[in-house]
RNA sequence: AGGCGCGUGGCUCAGUGGUAGAGCGCUUCCUUGACACGGAAGAGGUCGGUGGUUCAAUUCCACCCGCGCCUACCA
């Protein structure tokens, strides 16, 4: 080992030399013939689809600091990577990034290649469509470009992630795993498809689950609208915020105790304009407060509409298209009925093809014509100005456009038969913090539907499923046609079903393919089954599953974790782990969230290079499982300064030549005992996963009770020639010192010390990675060494350093300066205790001239000082 | 609207039924033999508010205020 003095740790180098190194050396690779106990990682696949933000190097960390620790604890250690590549952020990103769509009717081309589009340059040059097959290929291909952004990142940082089990949720194997877990879902009942009125994005064109739903805040208008009867004998007035969808209205609903419309109930009214007879009906659901206290029911406004749809079991009249605009629709047919047909087409013509916005203002306006009126008296069916609102609306997570409820067919998961079992699953399952589980369960306990997971998008996972094709041409939907678990994975608009002939395909008699593509948190929903490979590895499943650890973010507990327990529930009756461990979020220094759109993100490879991977693991590491915590530089500064100090400190310890003796001297075994207190605090701590308090005691411990103190005091004595055994004692000590603190570093700072332990540790202890060297424990520091070590020795020369430093600060000498003289007051106890390390104190106090007056009077533990002189200064040099 | 979390020195955050903690920032001092990417000494807080329990409350309880999130609320 060569140190020169002034020497700085070069971050950047060490970090590329030991992450090779690691990786050459398999040190984090997880030894699949060992009896090991194991410890098992559900490592989130981030969407790489995404800008890297330090969002990610912060939880990620946060899982690496548990894992090494683990590692170290002797565990054998299964800590896989995954990419989710699959799914709408990828299409999107695709989209935008080459100006293109997918149009499933465009033929496949062969050789197909596209460069980036540069922005489009407000042209407005209509995105160029293409094959099914080529959108694809461009989806893989720009995953791949960021699979290996995110992989550099997670290697510069040290993820001692286990690069042998890396898997992306499109490959093969996901596929095969996500078709087989449909497979055994539709074999033992737990799916179903049905057609029927389903949350749509007009804009993604696509089905979306409960789960992705979220409100939004809009601004809206409540339009009072008179209604007529059919009888013709009174009128009442309805308050509907959606009056586009008039031409959809299929009953009229009033409170059944609401002495208002008491009379109306059982009757038919008339709706103005379209004059379409529809029943009114009686439904507690009706809040009279709200409105007039009567409403009209369409097919469909919201999730009440589809209540009542199915409870009245009224008619379907949908008017709302796939693409989010009206339909052309006949008045005066079975479905669309009207006692003046002509006149409902004439006001109804003009809309087909408009936007639900557009179509809102053509029917404002036909509301204000008097000839749409429903009632004798000729006046405007709208009755008064509309009236602003806001009010909540649903929207799809990554959609731009309200929800909208269309009739199409999908799949689904039963969930809500089985909330009960999910409910109680939750509680078996650990979650950090505790309080994090309220969310699990609140979600659960309010789910109202089942789980669709059909999507009519492209870059996914297909649905191993098709359906006969009926001598008619119809599809059969309820009997469709699986795929043999041997042929996984297919594509059913490329493969044939079993039993049929490619030349089958949409022929009667023959077959039809599902084209739509799974949820991707159906696939995701797997990642402890394709990290463990489930049913094609049982045995391998066996020992890996369930999991320990699933780390994860507190928005996607809904989502991930959710559907992650109810697979493993629905497929084995089982939990997928025993943990949950959910980070906070980074929020920008105003507290917000960052996010792209805000433009608030900061992304944290210009933090690696100006402070370096252990620093920025040091900020992610002071904060606290489940807490957001706002962004601060300055933390990455202490860390780049505890990187420093232990660099420093290591070089002296390791500097002192001299052979180790036993541990003898009472200020050593005060110390001793001590460091056996931080790693008892330590590994409780890291245990519980509380790697922040853990980090804290280490830090605390190494800056207050090591460098600042314990080093000091025993500088003389390590050096000194006067006391070989004393020597002998105080080098044993400091090097112990600084394994067992290495070592407890570790997880947290693992390139410094790795360095640090390649000086003379790695040969010394017998392990050449640090990072499998064993984590500190109790017995190796007691050995017979700190036992019946008076700790009060180690707290008494501290008082004492302080005194020391406080008296030469105020005479305004520096710490270094000789002292002539130093009389000091203390309790006998105390007294006796500074005596037991006297000549310890006199060397770091640098005192020529030391007493000490016994006081029975004083309190024990504090020291007074009476007289401090200070030696003269030494002449120039 | 219900639930959960948070509110501690200028900033970022720990923590605790018994005279308040850290780091940064600030003031003063120091190139000393591991470290100026450092060290020493200091100033700075009635721990969101009001009640209650207790010998004692920043900590426990109730209510309130502010912020954030979760769930619900679409007529």
């Amino acid at each position: 080992m060569e140190l020169d003095p002034g020497q700085h740790f070069e971050s950047r180098a060490a970090e590329e030399k030991w992450d090779r190194l690691w990786r050459e050396q398999g040190v984090h690779r997880f030894d699949e013939g060992s009896a090991a106990p194991t410890f098992v990682i559900d490592t989130p696949p981030p969407t790489v689809s995404g800008s890297l933000h330090v969002g990610h190097v912060f939880s990620y960390t946060q899982t690496d600091v548990l894992a090494r620790h683990q590692r170290m604890n002797g565990r054998n250690v299964f800590y896989p990577m995954g990419w989710d590549d699959n799914g709408l952020p990828t299409e999107r990103r695709v989209q935008n990034y080459f100006h293109v769509r997918c149009d499933p009717a465009v033929p496949y081309e062969r050789a197909f290649a596209m460069e980036a589009s540069p922005s489009d340059g407000g042209t407005k040059t209509p995105p160029r469509k293409i094959s099914r097959g080529n959108f694809i290929e461009l989806c893989l291909a720009l995953t791949a470009e960021d699979e290996k952004a995110f992989k550099s990142l997670w290697q510069r940082l040290g993820l001692s992630v286990d690069w042998s089990q890396e898997y992306s949720t499109i490959s093969d194997r996901s596929r095969r795993l996500a078709q087989l877990s449909f497979l055994d879902l539709f074999r033992k009942g737990h799916v179903y498809n049905l057609e029927a009125p389903t949350m749509w994005d007009v804009d993604f064109r696509t089905a979306v689950a409960q789960a992705e739903v979220e409100d939004r805040s809009q601004k809206g208008a409540f339009h009072n609208i008179r209604f007529g009867m059919e009888d013709g004998d009174g009128s009442f007035v309805i308050a509907t915020t959606r009056p586009e969808l008039l031409p959809a209205c299929v009953a009229v609903a009033a409170h059944p105790e609401d002495q208002r419309y008491a009379s109306l109930l059982g009757r038919r009214a008339v709706t103005p304009v379209f004059k379409a007879p529809v029943p009114v009906f009686a439904s507690p659901l009706v809040d009279r407060e709200k409105g007039t206290g009567i409403l009209m029911v369409c097919t469909f406004g919201d999730a009440t509409d589809v209540l009542w749809w199915r409870e009245q079991s009224l008619p379907l009249r949908q008017i709302l298209g796939r693409d989010g605009r009206l339909m052309p629709v006949e008045f005066g047919s079975a479905s669309f009925p009207s006692l003046d047909p002509a006149a409902a087409n004439a006001a109804y013509g003009p809309l087909a093809g408009r936007t639900v916005k557009e179509a809102q203002k053509g029917i404002v306006e036909l509301l204000r014509d008097p000839a749409g009126a429903a009632t004798a008296d000729g006046a405007p069916p709208l009755v008064s100005e509309p009236q602003p609102i806001e009010h909540p609306v649903k929207f799809f997570e990554k959609g731009d456009r309200a929800l909208e409820f269309i009739t199409t067919r999908q799949w689904f998961v039963r969930l809500m038969d089985r909330k009960a079992d999910l409910l109680e699953a939750g509680d078996r399952i650990s979650w950090h913090p505790d309080f994090m589980r309220l969310r699990y369960r609140s979600w659960t306990e309010n789910l109202q539907l089942d789980w669709c997971i059909s999507r009519q998008r492209y870059f996914g996972v297909p649905f191993p499923v098709w359906y006969p094709v009926t001598t008619s041409g119809e599809s059969d939907f309820e009997r469709p046609i699986l795929a043999d678990a041997a042929a996984l994975p297919v594509d059913p608009t490329t493969d044939a079903p079993p039993g049929y002939e490619a030349f089958q395909r949409d022929q009667p008699g023959g077959f039809r393919a599902e084209g739509d593509v799974f949820d991707t948190w159906f696939t995701s929903s797997l990642t402890p089954q394709i990290a463990s490979g489930w049913s094609l590895a049982p045995e391998r499943h066996r020992k890996l599953f369930p999991m320990d650890l699933r780390p994860q973010s507190h928005e996607i507990i809904r989502t991930w974790a959710f559907y992650t327990i109810v697979k493993a529930l629905l497929h084995e009756n089982t939990i997928p782990w025993r943990h949950v461990a959910i980070s906070g979020w980074v929020l920008d220094p105003d507290r917000k969230k960052m996010s792209k759109s805000k433009g608030n993100v900061v992304t944290p490879m210009h933090l690696l290079d100006q402070y370096g991977a252990d620093a920025v693991r040091y900020w992610s590491l002071s904060a606290k499982l489940g807490t957001d915590t706002a962004f601060d530089e300055k933390v990455l500064k202490v860390g780049r300064r505890l990187v420093t100090k232990l660099f420093n400190a290591a070089k002296f310890v390791l500097s002192q030549s001299g052979p180790e003796g036993p541990i003898s001297s009472p200020l050593d075994l005060a110390f001793v005992a001590r460091l056996q207190d931080c790693v008892a605090r330590a590994s409780e701590a890291l245990d519980a996963f509380e790697y922040a308090a853990a980090l804290d005691t280490i830090e605390r411990f190494f800056w207050g009770s090591f460098t600042d103190t314990y080093v000091e005091l025993v500088k003389g004595r390590a050096r000194g020639e006067s006391d070989p055994e004393g020597r002998a004692s105080a080098l044993a000590t400091l090097r112990l010192a600084l394994s067992v603190q290495l070592r407890l570093f570790a997880p947290f700072v693992p390139y410094i010390t790795e360095e640090i332990w390649s000086w003379t540790l790695a040969r010394s202890e017998g392990q050449p990675s640090i990072h499998r060297a064993p984590w500190p424990r109790a017995e190796e520091l007691l050995g017979g060494r700190a036992s019946g070590a008076d700790a009060e020795v180690f707290t008494t020369a501290v008082v004492f350093l302080d005194a020391v430093r406080r008296a030469k600060s105020a005479a305004g000498a520096t710490v270094g300066r000789q002292l002539s003289r130093l009389r000091l007051a203390a309790h006998p106890t105390t007294a006796d205790g500074l005596k037991k390390s006297l000549g310890d104190l006199v060397a770091a106090a640098r005192v020529e001239d030391l007493s000490i007056e016994r006081r029975p009077g004083m309190e024990v533990g504090i020291l007074e000082v009476l007289e401090c002189q200070l030696a003269e200064m030494p002449p120039e040099r």
